[in-house]
DNA sequence: AACGGAACCTGAAAGC
DNA sequence: TGCTTTCAGGTTCCGT
């Protein structure tokens, strides 16, 4: 259920345990996340060092000095984990990676929506859903391009958020976060933003992507939220719950067909033009 | 062209 | 207890 934060952290811990060691064989079953592609293909990287991963918005592009590369993306409950070559591959298994020194990295996924893709780096990056990602909020957002964006469009400013194009790695808890600490309600058209109301969100997403990393911070292997961990966040997965700021109770609405968790007192349908200062202040997490 | 909704999957949790 | 329903942070495809 991965989303910029966690691929991010997935990538750091990828890096560091690919790093320095030679792929001694590599093997994926033929189930859904590899879609057509004959299992064979994997048997390539055999041989080959890492030589670099980009993260790409929620994708994943590992390089190897072969001139092979290999594409991933996490879908709703991918995970990459370590192991030692001699214990057991991991539940749900449906790629591994043996390494030498006695190491081995499966990519597990149950539910199947994930995606592994061999290929050269440059046949990867071609691909339409790489090609047509928005730009990566972590490097800076233009607050111009993104106001430009939303006065062309009817949606409302969750859906555009939601859109891959519009910002790349953004995924269901994050707009809402975002939106959160932006004061903006999710239902509001995104045309409707003024420029100011522009700017604090590009200011939000950011603060939303990097108060995330930083919970995950040493946290390995990392353990999602509905896996169980700790919810490190405002308002997602919060209903009925008390917004930390004004102490009424978060709501869960569906847009899209997906859940939207957001205060409706800080963040209302309509711009008030007042802001909520303060009020009953609830107890800092639980 | 842009948009909304369904489809794709399995497993865990909640409801009866 | 055990069966059924609901829900899940992903993209993609299809019809309007």
């Amino acid at each position: 259920m991965p989303e910029l934060p966690e691929v991010e952290i997935a990538a750091r811990q990828l890096r560091s345990w690919l790093s320095g060691r030679r792929i001694e064989g590599a093997q994926a079953a033929r189930t859904r996340v590899i879609r057509g592609q004959a299992p064979a293909r994997f048997g390539r990287l055999a041989g080959q060092r890492l030589s670099g991963i980009e993260r790409l918005g929620k994708w994943m592009l590992l390089s190897f000095d072969g001139g092979a590369g290999l594409l991933s993306h996490l879908g709703m409950t991918g995970k990459w984990v370590k192991r030692r070559d001699t214990d057991t591959p991991a539940p749900h298994a449906r790629a591994t990676l043996q390494l030498d020194g006695g190491l081995a990295v499966d990519y597990r996924d149950p539910r199947l929506f994930g995606r592994l893709i061999c290929g050269e780096p440059s046949a990867l990056r071609a691909l339409p859903a790489l090609r047509e990602l928005g730009p990566d909020p972590l490097h800076g957002i233009d607050v111009d391009r993104l106001r430009a964006l939303f006065a062309r469009t009817r949606r409302s400013i969750k859906q555009v958020l939601m859109d891959q194009r519009t910002l790349a790695g953004l995924g269901n808890i994050q707009v809402s976060e975002a939106l959160h600490r932006a004061r903006v309600g999710p239902q509001r058209p995104a045309a409707s933003l003024p420029a100011a109301e522009v700017g604090e969100l590009a200011h939000a997403i950011g603060e939303s992507l990097r108060a995330t990393l930083r919970a995950y911070d040493g946290d390995e292997p990392i353990t999602y939220v509905e896996e169980g961990g700790a919810n490190v966040f405002l308002v997602y997965d919060r209903a009925g719950k008390p917004c930390f700021t004004c102490g009424s109770a978060v709501r869960r609405i569906v847009q899209g067909g997906r859940s939207t968790f957001f205060c409706p007192v800080c963040q209302p349908r309509r711009r008030t033009g007042r802001r909520v200062k303060s009020g009953p202040r609830a107890a800092r997490r639980s």
